[in-house]
RNA sequence: GGGCGAUUAGCUCAGUUGGUUAGAGCGCGUCAUUUACACUGACGAUGCCGAGGGUUCGAAUCCUUCAUCGCCCACCA
């Protein structure tokens, strides 16, 4: 017997030398993979963040993933998990500044080449450590073919892109409404906002013949035009474009009348006053009447010299003095001290969104979304789980458009020139254009980055070298895109837009969402709240098999995952089951000379039958992607039936005079520990692959390229 | 305001198209045992499957109403 197995298994011994054969062997890599019959099977993997270390979330990504691929690699597929790291924009961006700000620095005061520079240093070196930990993981992927979505070759597939949807009408530069955040200095879009139900003020204020509701009194100062719905018979002795002259914060104003259909006659006093530069719903109504637009609010959140006495003040201390005046001058009829009402906020910050009108670019989504939904409506994507097709198809259908400029250093720097006089914007590819097409006047380089996520967007097909490589003809589209259920809109409905746009091809057949990890008592990790659990702690504990199958059992796709220790420790146990089942079958087979025999009827015929259907539930199972049901069912098995009863009968029957009932015995304890740890490869690579190398008389040297049984 | 999901053992959750006595892990109880494995084994307890109504020979599963919780979306100042 061989003397590994005088020890129990030992995780920290075995898993880096057992991932360094597999690497060191090219057996990730798709091309190992000769035989010219197979077909392909690919998954891009979502690129993580290189700003941090691997969480519990990206453990679970990286399970999950490996266990599809290692499953098809097994099936004779050409298999390729394609991996990636991403520069994640603004989220980097935000992470860095958090550091700048231990270090008593801010990115404002910093060249924007040398930041750029900075955060370049400090992905690169995260990068590094971000790879390491997901070998530990043990994930197969080919990192011959690893990507960085700031790669050369990335960000020309990303600029072709921007030209062509230029050129299609499809980019455009407007001066629109943007979500801007005072605090971080750039927009956003829709999907960065998060809604916040806030219980404010709200003040109802004389405006001449009116009573006008607003909140926001601070942005008031420009308001001269007073609208009300046109059906409004209150109203109705007021004509639309009637001037009428009355006293306002600063002094006499003439208001105009606008009749506008956006009113909602229920609230208030159905009458209310625009203030267009700062508010999307104004913006439309203005925009509908050809109304004069005026700024009030400056980027940082101060008042401009509009708003006269009140100027450079800062709206958050400006709205009680403001009040104060309108009181003393009579005009606030009463205040609703509980209005309780929804504020739109910065998801990092949860700074209030100040709406600004900026000229910037957008891409028109309508076109691209009405491709998407034809493809997803005739079930050319499968969504797992099934509802978020519903989710998707809901969010396309009223999609706006997509403001896709960033105010940040950190990202792919638009590559286009803006007029200094008239604002317009061209794209220029090639550093050629001089004068600006519309009015003459002179251009200077956009200092804008993109949105990560219209880079990210294009991920599938750029990763692969859109589009004349041959791994693009090979492996796209993609079978499976894994990834968590938040990214539904962000960056899974996007790269199935952008993927028809460019290539005219879905981007994958099959879109997994796996839920959100928790804590054990099911609480959101997060660092304010010191639950989080680091999943390299919990590998080194418990080893990166039991880590690995803690994580999918139970776990059903679209659901939240609580993660407890003690479950991981459980199928520790497991691991030590299997070692200890190894051992046992090894030690009583020695003799064995791996011939099939005739097998014992009513015993061991039956033992065989019985394991027959374990192997076509489980890969029903895993065709079905349901990886927690095989994980059981398998976990059940080997325990439970192979360990407690097949074993515990054996003893009896390897002990038997009978020469044939002992070598029937023999054939199939061996045959099933063969198979299981086939079955069992896929959730738990590391020691199956260990016993594996032990085994005598197998088809291949390595586990990971063994067949799947049938 | 609209949409989606959940509710099953003390805890965390499975339960595929309706079909015997509703399952798993952890936890709990009793017993056994130095064994391939104490990271063990055998046995066991705990369920009005959120509530009401309906369809059916038969419902945790399908329909309907309600309750509670959670999530997402939304331009009522």
């Amino acid at each position: 017997m061989n003397d590994i197995f005088l020890k129990p298994y030992n995780p920290k011994e075995t898993e880096d030398k057992i991932y360094k054969t597999w690497e060191d062997g090219g057996f990730f890599n798709p091309d190992k993979n000769t035989n010219p019959e197979a077909k392909p099977f690919t998954i891009i993997m979502p690129p993580t963040n290189a700003n941090g270390s691997l969480h519990a979330g990206h453990g679970l990504v990286m399970t999950i993933e490996d266990i599809m691929v290692r499953y098809k690699r097994m099936q004779g597929f050409k298999t390729l998990w394609l991996p990636g790291l991403d520069h994640a924009g603004f989220e980097t961006q935000v992470v860095y500044e958090k550091k700048l700000e231990k270090e008593g620095r801010t990115r404002f005061d910093i060249e924007p080449k040398k930041l750029y520079e900075e955060i370049m240093d400090f992905t690169l070196i995260n990068s590094s450590n971000i790879k390491s930990q997901i070998r530990k993981i043990g994930a197969s992927c080919d990192w011959s073919r690893e990507k960085f979505t700031l790669d050369d070759g990335i960000v020309k597939i990303v600029y072709k892109t921007f030209k062509k949807m230029f050129d299609d009408g499809l980019v455009y530069r407007g001066n629109r409404i943007v979500s801007w955040c005072p605090k971080h200095q750039t927009s956003f879009s829709d999907l960065e906002i998060e809604d916040e139900e806030r219980v404010d003020k709200l003040y109802y204020l004389k405006y001449g013949p009116f009573i006008i509701s607003t909140s926001r009194p601070e942005t008031k100062f420009g308001d001269k035009y007073v609208v009300m719905h046109p059906a409004d018979k209150r109203y109705s002795k007021y004509t639309n474009g009637q001037k009428i002259d009355l006293e306002w914060i600063n002094g006499p104003i003439t208001a105009t009348v606008i009749k506008d259909e956006a009113i909602d006659m229920e609230f208030g006093t159905g009458v209310m006053t625009i203030t267009p530069w700062h508010d999307l719903v104004d913006f439309g109504i203005a925009e509908r009447h050809g109304l004069e637009k005026e700024q009030i609010i400056d980027e940082k959140g101060k008042l401009l010299p509009i708003a006269g006495e009140f100027a450079g003040q800062h709206i958050s201390k400006a709205r009680a003095l403001i009040i104060e005046k309108l009181q003393t001058k009579g005009l606030v009829e009463k205040i609703d001290e509980n209005y309780k009402h929804v504020v739109r906020t910065c998801y990092k910050c949860r700074t209030i969104i100040e709406p600004q009108i900026k000229n910037q670019w957008f891409v028109k989504m309508k076109p691209l979304a009405e491709k998407a939904l034809e493809k997803i409506n005739s079930n050319e994507i499968r969504y797992i789980p099934e509802h978020y097709k519903k989710i998707t198809v809901h969010w396309l259908e009223n999609i706006m458009d997509w403001n896709i400029s960033r105010q940040i250093v950190w990202g792919i720097p638009i590559p286009a020139k803006i007029c200094t006089v008239c604002g317009d914007g061209i794209v220029d590819l090639d550093n050629k254009e001089i004068k600006c097409k519309k009015c003459g006047g002179e251009l200077r380089q956009d200092t804008d980055t993109f949105d990560t996520w219209f880079s990210s967007g294009q991920w599938p097909y750029a990763s692969l070298g859109f589009p004349d490589s041959k791994d693009f003809k090979t492996f796209y589209p993609t079978d499976v895109m894994e990834t968590a259920g938040d990214l539904v809109f962000f960056w899974v409905s996007r790269m199935i837009m952008l993927g028809l746009y460019n290539t005219g091809k879905i981007p994958f057949k099959t879109v997994y969402f796996h839920g959100m990890v928790l804590d054990a008592k099911g609480q959101k990790m997060s660092k304010s709240k010191g639950n989080v659990i680091d999943p390299m702690i919990l590998t080194e504990k418990f080893g990166t098999d039991a880590f690995r199958i803690g994580m999918v059992i139970g776990n059903t796709p679209g659901t939240s995952l609580a993660l407890a220790e003690d479950k991981i420790k459980a199928y520790k146990h497991f691991a030590n089951k299997i070692w200890n089942i190894a051992r046992f079958v090894l030690s009583n087979t020695e003799q064995y000379k791996g011939e099939k025999p005739e097998l014992i009827l009513g015993s061991d015929k039956i033992i065989l039958d019985e394991f027959q259907s374990l192997i076509v539930g489980v890969t029903k199972d895993m065709d079905n992607f349901k990886f927690y049901l095989a994980a059981e069912k398998l976990y059940g098995y080997v325990w439970h039936t192979f360990a407690d009863k097949i074993i515990e009968e054996s003893k009896v029957k390897l002990q038997d005079s009978n020469a044939s009932v002992v070598t029937s015995t023999q054939y199939m304890l061996r045959y099933i520990l063969e198979n299981s740890l086939k079955l069992l490869h896929p959730f738990m690579p590391f020691i199956t692959e260990e016993i594996w190398s032990h085994m005598p008389h197998k088809e291949t040297k390595l586990l990971i390229v063994t067949s799947w049984p049938k």
